[in-house]
DNA sequence: CCCGATTCCTGTAGGC
DNA sequence: TGCCTACAGGAATCGG
């Protein structure tokens, strides 16, 4: 699933190749993503000349001299530099043609992916607004996500999914994070204690450097700008390995639905 | 504000 | 072998 390390996968892989690079065209095949794709991008994108791709939470930011493509990869999006020539497959769904020869391919077989166009600041777009801060920023301070989490009496696991409190994480490094810091994932998130609180952002942090290293975690459908799958699933701790011993002291790992959705833990170093 | 449930979508795994 | 169902999940949205 693309989270934060794979989105930031995608980026450094992507970045060199696409600063610089004007775009001749934008061909949208399947306009139904999580929203519509806009009109302007396919009217304003031919033409503009791309000047950085940044990242914010799972967004991708394609910022050019007339405006910015939002991207955003939801379960089971990729992007792929391709040759322009390349046939396309019944999920590939937007290409942005460039001028060397090569097109930017989105791939995204579920549609919970995104491809919008602001001429205003993107950070400000609603969808990023209320975005939280970057776990990886290190203005970011044990006590700032203690505030963040004060008072919050729902499952910190689900917590960490809301992109307002924290950008970037989903199930998977909220489960590992969860691990790494001994805390059970079903805990109410006020109730860490500083010392949670400080545990769970180093553990955080390291999971997500972790992946980063590894190229990041593909189960199925994560590829990254030159079509690599992440390498990150062999090293994961506890997420999808219910039943199999705790890295740490052998104890079953645990499944549990919290809010829906799956939570794994080891019940013995996760109090 | 906070929280949990629901919704979008499709490929895959597992049961029978 | 083939059909059917459950499940995976990011994040907006809605109702309480």
């Amino acid at each position: 699933m693309p989270e934060l390390p794979e989105v930031e996968t995608t980026r450094r892989g992507l970045a060199p190749h696409l600063v610089g690079r004007r775009v001749l065209r934008a061909r949208v095949r399947r306009r139904r993503l999580r929203r519509p794709v806009p009109w302007a991008l396919e009217r304003r994108l031919p033409g503009a000349r791309i000047e950085a791709l940044d990242r914010r939470g799972k967004y991708l930011l394609a910022r050019t001299d007339r405006g910015t493509l939002i991207l955003h990869l939801g379960m089971s999006g990729s992007l792929r530099l391709v040759p322009a020539t390349a046939r396309p497959g019944p999920h590939d769904h937007l290409d942005l043609v460039l001028d060397d020869g090569r097109a930017l391919r989105l791939r995204d077989p579920r549609r919970f992916g995104l491809a919008l166009w602001t001429e205003g600041d993107p950070l400000v777009h609603p969808l990023l607004a209320s975005l939280g801060p970057e776990p990886l920023d290190r203005r970011l301070r044990p006590g700032d996500l203690c505030a963040r989490l004060a008072g919050r009496r729902a499952a910190i696991r689900n917590v960490l999914l809301d992109g307002r409190v924290v950008a970037g994480i989903g199930n998977i490094y909220a489960n590992e994070a969860l691990f790494l810091a001994g805390i059970h994932p079903a805990r109410p998130a006020g109730r860490l204690g500083r010392d949670g609180c400080a545990r769970l952002l180093r553990a955080l942090r390291r999971v997500l450097r972790e992946s980063l290293r590894a190229g990041g975690t593909t189960l199925r459908d994560f590829v990254d700008g030159s079509g690599e799958p992440g390498r990150y699933r062999l090293r994961l701790r506890v997420y999808g390995r219910a039943g199999r011993p705790c890295p740490r002291c052998g104890t079953p790992i645990r499944r549990i639905l919290l809010g829906q959705r799956s939570a794994f833990f080891c019940p013995r170093c996760q109090r």
